[in-house]
DNA sequence: AAAAAGGTGTTACCAATGTAACACCTTTGG
DNA sequence: CCAAAGGTGTTACATTGGTAACACCTTTTT
């Protein structure tokens, strides 16, 4: 328990919280420490969110699953972000889609009352709340404009801009497979390879089943604005 | 002023405020009306936001508009709504698209450091707030799903849905042109016509320019899920 | 009333991308 | 070590939807 209260202790949105504090949240239960598995369903798509939780480890995903059974993925969400944010006081407080755990993963859950009261209690941690919640919504917003990104060329200059500075390096390696690439950016996966055929013939990058190689700067500064 | 005072009251995230305090922070400038006549731009994208922005009257659309100088319209904001909700706590608080008055429009704009200080004094006004962000915050991620939607059938599918209830019959006038409606949901005007022509030969729909007559509903029901 | 502006409907053409089918690898589990 | 599973690359084909060009209306402006 104690390596969970280390945890909570690192992550923004609960490092003002102090640690006594924390352990009697724990011990009358409006905190709660829950532990998945890889593939396992954190939330199912309409079920109710009443809790607001903070990923403590791991990895989670959103995905939807469209008619024909296809798979995208919406958004990742890494260690210290927070789950539900918008939607505890919403109106309509249903997930809009199913939360999964890509990883092992912990998730700290506080009581929508123990919440509130921290909001009263604690100017600090609802400032760190208002600022996680707004860009969680900016990164929402973003999506949007990262889907009306719509050629598939595009998502891959993005994509490969963001490595690229990520790695800091032109050679980029692939840190998921082609396949799930395709889902990240909600395409085909053999129109994902055959987008990057293309792109090869016109000389910009250069590539393998591990790695792309991007061969001219330019293009993608232009693409990417 | 008094018919503002009045507006104010009647805007639900405000109505637990005191007229007496909402006079006060008016007269000491953490409270400020703005009016806008239609076509006024409110923002500009990229702007910095530093206020929070109640709608008193009128109404906003939120556009954008593409390389190739096409529009869309991504959201519109009505009277009790809010603006910059989302963005005020966000580390990068830029309006991500421009805003436009579509009428002529009243917005009551309250200062950051008063919108905190009134986060703590009236716990009501937290709750109402919160769950305002919050309601904007998934319909932005419902956009999403409206965008996903990529037929431009679906699209369409979708607002006649949506007029069919509002108007409550199955022949449904046009409040908007049908280029308004193509920009809205974001296709060309000719690629809507198309689409339209090609429902009314399928014999779903009849249609002029004033309106549109469902002809079998099951497959709108079927369409949208 | 004449002219200009803007909405509407139509169609030929083309680029982008999903679908399906296949061959070929690599990894994994028995 | 072998077989099954799953990722990868390729290509023919069909559909969707953007572009452009034009004719026809209606509304607004002068």
């Amino acid at each position: 328990m104690n390596d969970y209260l280390e945890l909570i202790k690192q992550a923004a949105l609960t490092n003002s919280i102090e640690s006594e504090e924390i352990t009697l949240y724990i011990s009358e239960g409006s905190f709660k420490i829950n532990t998945y598995l890889k593939n396992n369903i954190v939330h199912f798509v309409g079920e109710t969110c009443s809790k607001l939780e903070i990923i403590l480890g791991g990895k989670v995903t959103i995905e939807r699953i469209d008619e024909s059974g296809n798979l995208m993925t919406i958004a990742e969400f890494l260690s210290g972000e927070i789950l539900g944010g918008n939607l505890l006081f919403s109106k309509n407080p249903h997930y809009p889609m199913t939360i999964t755990a890509k990883q092992p993963t912990v998730i700290l859950e506080i009581n929508k009352d123990r919440l509130f009261q921290l909001f009263s209690d604690n100017h600090e941690f609802l400032k760190s709340y208002l600022e996680f919640v707004s860009d969680h919504a900016t990164i929402l917003g973003d999506r949007i404009k990262h889907y009306v990104n719509k050629t598939i060329r595009e998502s891959v200059m993005c994509y490969l801009d963001y490595e690229r500075r990520k790695q800091n390096s032109n050679n980029i390696r692939l840190e998921i497979t082609k396949k799930a690439l395709a889902e990240k950016i909600g395409v085909q996966r053999t129109s994902l390879s055959r987008e990057l055929a293309k792109m090869r013939n016109e000389g910009l990058i250069k590539f393998d089943a591990e790695s792309i190689e991007i061969l001219t700067c330019d293009d993608i500064v232009k693409t990417v604005s």
